[in-house]
DNA sequence: TGTTTATTTGAATAGTTATTCAAATATTAA
DNA sequence: TTAATATTTGAATAACTATTCAAATAAACA
Protein backbone atom coordinates (compact mmCIF):
# COMPACT_ATOMS: atom_id res chain seq x y z
CA UNK A 1 0.00 0.00 0.00
CA UNK A 2 1.45 3.26 -0.70
CA UNK A 3 1.72 5.95 2.27
CA UNK A 4 -0.83 8.47 0.12
CA UNK A 5 -3.40 5.45 0.55
CA UNK A 6 -2.30 5.47 4.66
CA UNK A 7 -2.49 9.01 5.31
CA UNK A 8 -5.82 8.71 3.50
CA UNK A 9 -7.20 6.35 5.50
CA UNK A 10 -5.66 7.92 8.95
CA UNK A 11 -7.60 11.42 7.45
CA UNK A 12 -10.83 9.49 7.12
CA UNK A 13 -10.51 7.54 10.48
CA UNK A 14 -10.19 11.07 12.13
CA UNK A 15 -13.01 12.63 10.22
CA UNK A 16 -15.42 9.70 11.47
CA UNK A 17 -13.98 10.18 14.77
CA UNK A 18 -14.95 13.47 14.85
CA UNK A 19 -18.20 12.15 13.99
CA UNK A 20 -18.58 9.44 16.85
CA UNK A 21 -20.29 11.24 19.70
CA UNK A 22 -23.86 12.03 19.73
CA UNK A 23 -23.52 15.33 21.33
CA UNK A 24 -21.33 16.05 18.56
CA UNK A 25 -23.64 14.82 15.63
CA UNK A 26 -26.27 17.00 17.41
CA UNK A 27 -24.10 20.00 17.34
CA UNK A 28 -23.76 19.53 13.97
CA UNK A 29 -27.12 19.60 12.86
CA UNK A 30 -27.96 22.48 14.42
CA UNK A 31 -25.34 24.26 12.55
CA UNK A 32 -26.27 22.68 9.35
CA UNK A 33 -29.65 24.69 10.15
CA UNK A 34 -28.01 27.89 10.76
CA UNK A 35 -25.01 29.34 13.08
CA UNK A 36 -25.37 29.80 16.58
CA UNK A 37 -23.88 31.01 19.46
CA UNK A 38 -21.46 28.79 22.16
CA UNK A 39 -24.34 30.06 24.96
CA UNK A 40 -27.34 29.00 22.49
CA UNK A 41 -25.32 25.53 21.60
CA UNK A 42 -24.83 24.75 25.50
CA UNK A 43 -28.72 25.31 26.26
CA UNK A 44 -30.09 23.65 23.12
CA UNK A 45 -27.84 20.58 23.58
CA UNK A 46 -28.09 21.02 27.73
CA UNK A 47 -24.79 20.47 28.21
CA UNK A 48 -21.86 23.53 30.22
CA UNK A 49 -20.72 25.57 27.79
CA UNK A 50 -16.95 24.58 29.15
CA UNK A 51 -18.08 21.13 27.47
CA UNK A 52 -19.42 22.55 24.23
CA UNK A 53 -16.52 24.82 23.80
CA UNK A 54 -13.70 22.19 23.94
CA UNK A 55 -16.02 20.18 21.10
CA UNK A 56 -16.46 23.27 19.07
CA UNK A 57 -12.55 23.41 19.43
CA UNK A 58 -11.97 19.86 18.03
CA UNK A 59 -14.07 20.77 15.08
CA UNK A 60 -12.99 23.49 14.75
CA UNK A 61 -9.51 22.32 14.74
CA UNK A 62 -10.64 19.40 11.90
CA UNK A 63 -12.23 22.32 9.68
CA UNK A 64 -15.64 21.45 10.50
CA UNK A 65 -16.87 24.32 11.75
CA UNK A 66 -15.88 27.86 11.57
CA UNK A 67 -15.92 30.69 13.96
CA UNK A 68 -17.48 34.70 13.72
CA UNK A 69 -16.97 36.56 16.71
CA UNK A 70 -19.82 39.53 16.92
CA UNK A 71 -18.61 41.28 20.11
CA UNK A 72 -18.95 39.31 23.09
CA UNK A 73 -20.30 36.60 21.44
CA UNK A 74 -18.70 33.87 19.05
CA UNK A 75 -20.86 32.48 15.81
CA UNK A 76 -20.25 28.88 14.94
CA UNK A 77 -20.98 27.45 11.39
CA UNK A 78 -20.80 24.28 9.24
CA UNK A 79 -18.06 24.80 7.29
CA UNK A 80 -19.50 22.50 4.08
CA UNK A 81 -22.26 20.63 3.19
CA UNK A 82 -20.34 17.51 2.49
CA UNK A 83 -20.11 17.10 6.41
CA UNK A 84 -24.07 17.60 6.34
CA UNK A 85 -24.52 14.65 3.98
CA UNK A 86 -22.39 12.71 6.06
CA UNK A 87 -23.83 12.90 9.18
CA UNK A 88 -27.09 12.44 7.28
CA UNK A 89 -25.96 9.70 6.03
CA UNK A 90 -24.95 8.25 9.13
CA UNK A 91 -28.64 8.91 10.83
CA UNK A 92 -30.21 7.20 7.69
CA UNK A 93 -28.18 3.86 8.04
CA UNK A 94 -29.59 3.76 11.91
CA UNK A 95 -33.19 4.52 10.69
CA UNK A 96 -34.49 0.34 11.06
CA UNK B 1 -35.92 16.09 21.63
CA UNK B 2 -38.07 13.45 21.92
CA UNK B 3 -35.73 10.27 23.41
CA UNK B 4 -36.12 8.31 19.85
CA UNK B 5 -34.14 11.11 18.22
CA UNK B 6 -31.61 10.57 21.60
CA UNK B 7 -31.50 6.93 20.68
CA UNK B 8 -31.17 7.38 16.97
CA UNK B 9 -27.63 10.28 17.43
CA UNK B 10 -26.56 7.56 19.51
CA UNK B 11 -26.61 4.71 16.81
CA UNK B 12 -25.23 6.96 14.67
CA UNK B 13 -22.49 8.15 16.72
CA UNK B 14 -21.68 4.34 17.48
CA UNK B 15 -21.97 3.70 13.66
CA UNK B 16 -19.04 6.84 12.79
CA UNK B 17 -16.99 5.28 15.89
CA UNK B 18 -16.49 1.96 14.16
CA UNK B 19 -15.20 3.73 11.45
CA UNK B 20 -12.74 5.63 13.46
CA UNK B 21 -10.07 3.57 13.14
CA UNK B 22 -7.85 3.46 9.85
CA UNK B 23 -7.42 -0.19 10.27
CA UNK B 24 -10.95 -1.19 10.26
CA UNK B 25 -11.40 1.45 6.93
CA UNK B 26 -9.10 -0.82 5.04
CA UNK B 27 -10.80 -3.89 6.46
CA UNK B 28 -13.89 -2.71 5.30
CA UNK B 29 -12.56 -1.62 1.83
CA UNK B 30 -10.84 -4.95 1.41
CA UNK B 31 -14.27 -6.95 2.35
CA UNK B 32 -15.93 -4.66 -0.18
CA UNK B 33 -13.93 -5.78 -2.65
CA UNK B 34 -15.10 -9.33 -1.85
CA UNK B 35 -15.34 -11.65 1.47
CA UNK B 36 -11.79 -12.53 2.87
CA UNK B 37 -10.72 -14.98 5.43
CA UNK B 38 -9.24 -13.78 9.25
CA UNK B 39 -5.61 -14.77 8.17
CA UNK B 40 -5.85 -13.01 5.04
CA UNK B 41 -7.21 -9.89 6.21
CA UNK B 42 -3.93 -10.21 9.04
CA UNK B 43 -1.62 -10.37 6.22
CA UNK B 44 -2.66 -7.97 4.33
CA UNK B 45 -3.25 -5.29 6.63
CA UNK B 46 0.12 -6.14 8.47
CA UNK B 47 -1.63 -7.35 12.08
CA UNK B 48 -1.87 -10.26 14.55
CA UNK B 49 -4.65 -12.69 13.40
CA UNK B 50 -6.14 -11.60 16.65
CA UNK B 51 -6.43 -8.00 16.78
CA UNK B 52 -8.01 -8.82 13.36
CA UNK B 53 -10.73 -11.00 14.84
CA UNK B 54 -11.09 -8.41 17.96
CA UNK B 55 -11.68 -5.69 15.08
CA UNK B 56 -14.04 -8.50 13.29
CA UNK B 57 -16.19 -9.43 16.28
CA UNK B 58 -16.43 -5.41 16.70
CA UNK B 59 -17.77 -4.71 13.27
CA UNK B 60 -20.28 -8.52 13.34
CA UNK B 61 -21.31 -7.26 16.52
CA UNK B 62 -22.52 -3.98 15.04
CA UNK B 63 -23.96 -5.76 12.24
CA UNK B 64 -21.59 -4.17 9.40
CA UNK B 65 -20.00 -7.67 8.47
CA UNK B 66 -20.68 -11.02 8.64
CA UNK B 67 -19.35 -14.52 9.16
CA UNK B 68 -19.57 -18.03 6.97
CA UNK B 69 -17.79 -20.47 8.38
CA UNK B 70 -16.21 -23.13 5.94
CA UNK B 71 -13.77 -25.84 7.47
CA UNK B 72 -11.38 -24.55 9.43
CA UNK B 73 -11.66 -21.29 7.53
CA UNK B 74 -14.08 -18.22 8.82
CA UNK B 75 -14.63 -15.87 5.82
CA UNK B 76 -16.16 -12.50 6.27
CA UNK B 77 -17.99 -9.89 3.81
CA UNK B 78 -19.67 -6.57 4.69
CA UNK B 79 -23.55 -6.82 5.11
CA UNK B 80 -24.73 -3.71 2.86
CA UNK B 81 -23.20 -1.34 0.11
CA UNK B 82 -24.60 1.47 2.49
CA UNK B 83 -21.42 0.95 4.48
CA UNK B 84 -19.20 0.79 1.70
CA UNK B 85 -20.82 3.71 0.24
CA UNK B 86 -20.19 5.79 3.34
CA UNK B 87 -16.65 4.82 3.39
CA UNK B 88 -16.13 5.88 0.10
CA UNK B 89 -17.94 9.36 1.16
CA UNK B 90 -15.85 10.08 4.10
CA UNK B 91 -12.27 9.36 2.07
CA UNK B 92 -13.27 11.46 -0.91
CA UNK B 93 -13.67 14.04 2.04
CA UNK B 94 -10.14 13.88 2.96
CA UNK B 95 -8.96 14.09 -0.11
CA UNK B 96 -7.72 17.64 -0.66
C1' DT C 1 -7.00 -40.78 19.64
C1' DG C 2 -3.51 -37.06 19.15
C1' DT C 3 -1.79 -33.29 15.99
C1' DT C 4 -2.01 -29.41 13.10
C1' DT C 5 -4.24 -25.27 11.42
C1' DA C 6 -7.60 -21.44 11.91
C1' DT C 7 -9.91 -18.61 14.75
C1' DT C 8 -11.84 -16.85 19.10
C1' DT C 9 -11.74 -15.32 23.71
C1' DG C 10 -10.52 -12.99 28.18
C1' DA C 11 -7.52 -10.44 30.94
C1' DA C 12 -4.08 -7.05 31.31
C1' DT C 13 -2.03 -2.95 29.88
C1' DA C 14 -1.19 1.28 27.55
C1' DG C 15 -3.03 5.00 25.12
C1' DT C 16 -6.91 8.03 24.08
C1' DT C 17 -10.94 10.95 25.01
C1' DA C 18 -14.76 13.58 27.44
C1' DT C 19 -16.09 16.23 31.18
C1' DT C 20 -15.53 19.14 35.07
C1' DC C 21 -13.77 22.95 37.54
C1' DA C 22 -11.28 27.00 38.17
C1' DA C 23 -8.73 30.51 36.20
C1' DA C 24 -7.82 33.38 32.16
C1' DT C 25 -9.07 36.27 28.17
C1' DA C 26 -12.05 39.40 25.46
C1' DT C 27 -15.63 42.65 24.86
C1' DT C 28 -18.99 45.97 26.40
C1' DA C 29 -20.78 49.36 29.26
C1' DA C 30 -21.16 51.97 33.66
C1' DT D 1 -11.17 51.80 35.91
C1' DT D 2 -14.45 48.43 37.63
C1' DA D 3 -18.07 45.23 36.76
C1' DA D 4 -20.65 42.16 33.94
C1' DT D 5 -21.13 38.89 30.18
C1' DA D 6 -19.33 35.43 26.79
C1' DT D 7 -16.06 32.33 25.75
C1' DT D 8 -11.63 29.88 26.07
C1' DT D 9 -8.10 27.33 28.23
C1' DG D 10 -5.40 23.92 31.05
C1' DA D 11 -5.14 20.44 34.32
C1' DA D 12 -7.18 16.64 36.55
C1' DT D 13 -9.87 12.72 36.54
C1' DA D 14 -12.78 9.13 34.96
C1' DA D 15 -14.23 6.31 31.21
C1' DC D 16 -13.29 4.08 27.04
C1' DT D 17 -10.56 1.57 23.36
C1' DA D 18 -6.89 -1.09 20.93
C1' DT D 19 -3.44 -4.35 21.22
C1' DT D 20 -0.93 -8.12 23.12
C1' DC D 21 -0.38 -12.57 25.00
C1' DA D 22 -1.81 -16.92 26.47
C1' DA D 23 -5.29 -20.15 26.72
C1' DA D 24 -9.47 -22.09 24.64
C1' DT D 25 -12.31 -23.80 20.89
C1' DA D 26 -13.28 -25.89 16.30
C1' DA D 27 -12.39 -28.52 12.25
C1' DA D 28 -9.54 -31.65 9.40
C1' DC D 29 -6.71 -35.42 9.14
C1' DA D 30 -3.09 -39.03 10.25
Amino acid sequence: MKSGDRARLQAAADLFRHLSDPCRLHLLMLLADRERSVGQLARLLGVTISAVSHQLRQLRTARLVERRRAGQTCFYRLIDAHIEALVKSGLDHVLE
